[in-house]
DNA sequence: GACAGGTATCTGGTATACCAGATACCAAGC
DNA sequence: GCTTGGTATCTGGTATACCAGATACCTGTC
């Protein structure tokens, strides 16, 4: 057992500095974050990754590059092919309604934990927030607070499993939201839904918070099933 | 456009023979098989994996090898740490809890679903497995057919997302189970349980088959919480 | 004898070279 | 002119070599 350096050092203290050392997580970061800021729905879109491409514009050499390739097909963002390339995986529509569905399992379980866990204090910010919400008017800001809202509520369920799936789902959303999101008519009506939401949990009722945190969410289900544009197009490596 | 290759063969038809060539998926698979057959949470345990051995071990490269280790890592079964080592990870108490609650959200969910969208006859196929279960008496059998029995209501729900997020929680808890569960007494209130939930499936009463799913689940949550040997071991790569 | 510093060595991280399957193009034969 | 087989080439898969941080051990010093 050797002593604590801190304890040792006398008139300086300092922080452990944990920032990730490895390529291969920034690489993952980076790829993640280019992704999702493409169009990936775009008619003749790209999707294509060249791993020594990739690997020329950061700077790096392959081997990094393929294990975040690797941590990436493994959350669902590309389809690796031998001998074929590496593809950004576009979501189908049955695929996005099952995130759906599977956001509406979570959250709805997490309000349910929410209406036992939460602090008052924790729920009259929630309320504070949904009323301000809104505001920004433009599509992105409101779909950005409509995520921001039931992020709260996950984490207000203090189960970091529930809200770091439901994270990972969100950033699957994020790539649909310009595909699938666009009334404005939701607008209001989510902002209405949201604050019954808040009186629910703040009534700390379990059993109504969990139902209409899933009606809310399954409404989403339904208007993207309705407002999908490009009705079954199952996109492939190939071309069509 | 070319011709379809099956359209152009005369007498003879075959299956695309699709095994994945890829050695990182089946050294994946092996690592986790591995991992999941160790007792990790023995005393002495060495939780230290370490590359070169494993690949001499395998016959592969590190090169592929440690493509599976990051996923692996991703997954949520090991821990790398830059020039120390990858380390099996050990679940900890809350992490076991937290599992559960996802499994409970997920399996609600998918009964609901299921009574919308479960046949009448895989329905009667439900109600025959349960009451079957049980007699194989080990509790390894027994474990193994309770898990059985919830799969199959995810697999009723026809939301593969559902049940594919829940499969990787399964294996999770493959590796606890021995560690969390262990009463005989369980058994048979767990097999009237079962019956129960299929009684509100083949009812089509999707309120009352989500509530006694999720109770179900929640009620194994309770157990783990009290059962649990060593409470508050935050096993970390050190030694304590 | 206890401790600091040096150092051998072990580990994972990265870069590079080579391999093999898959395509697409092209030319020879029908 | 169409088909068919060959082949150049592109792609990811794998193996290997080397790099640097982290440990643990050893040794010289106080």
């Amino acid at each position: 057992m050797r002593a604590d350096p801190a304890e040792t050092t006398r008139g300086i203290r300092l922080q452990p500095l944990a920032l990730s050392p490895t390529l291969k997580d920034h690489i993952h970061d980076a790829l993640r974050t280019a992704i999702m800021a493409m169009d990936i729905y775009a008619e003749g879109a790209d999707l294509r990754l060249d791993e020594r491409d990739l690997a020329a514009q950061l700077g790096v050499s392959r081997t990094p590059l393929r294990e975040a390739l690797a941590r990436l097909q493994a959350d669902g963002f590309v389809d690796i092919v031998p001998r074929r390339g590496v593809f950004v995986r576009r979501k189908s529509l049955s695929e996005v309604l099952e995130m759906v569905i599977l956001w509406a399992a979570l959250e709805s379980m997490a309000a349910r934990l929410a209406t036992e866990r939460a602090s008052d204090a924790d729920l009259r910010a929630l309320r504070d927030f949904a009323q301000r919400a809104g505001a920004g008017a433009g599509l992105a800001d409101y779909s950005d607070a409509n995520i921001a809202f039931h992020q709260r509520i996950l984490a207000l369920s203090h189960c970091t499993l529930l809200a770091r799936t439901a994270d990972d789902m969100f950033v699957h959303m994020h790539a649909v939201r310009r595909r699938a999101m666009g009334e404005g008519d939701r607008l209001h009506r989510s902002r209405t839904e949201h604050l019954e939401i808040v009186d629910a949990l703040q009534a700390r009722d379990a059993a109504r918070a969990e139902r209409l945190v899933r009606e809310h969410t399954l409404r989403l289900h339904d208007h993207i099933r309705h407002s999908w544009p490009d009705p079954d197009r199952q996109p492939t490596h190939k071309g069509a």
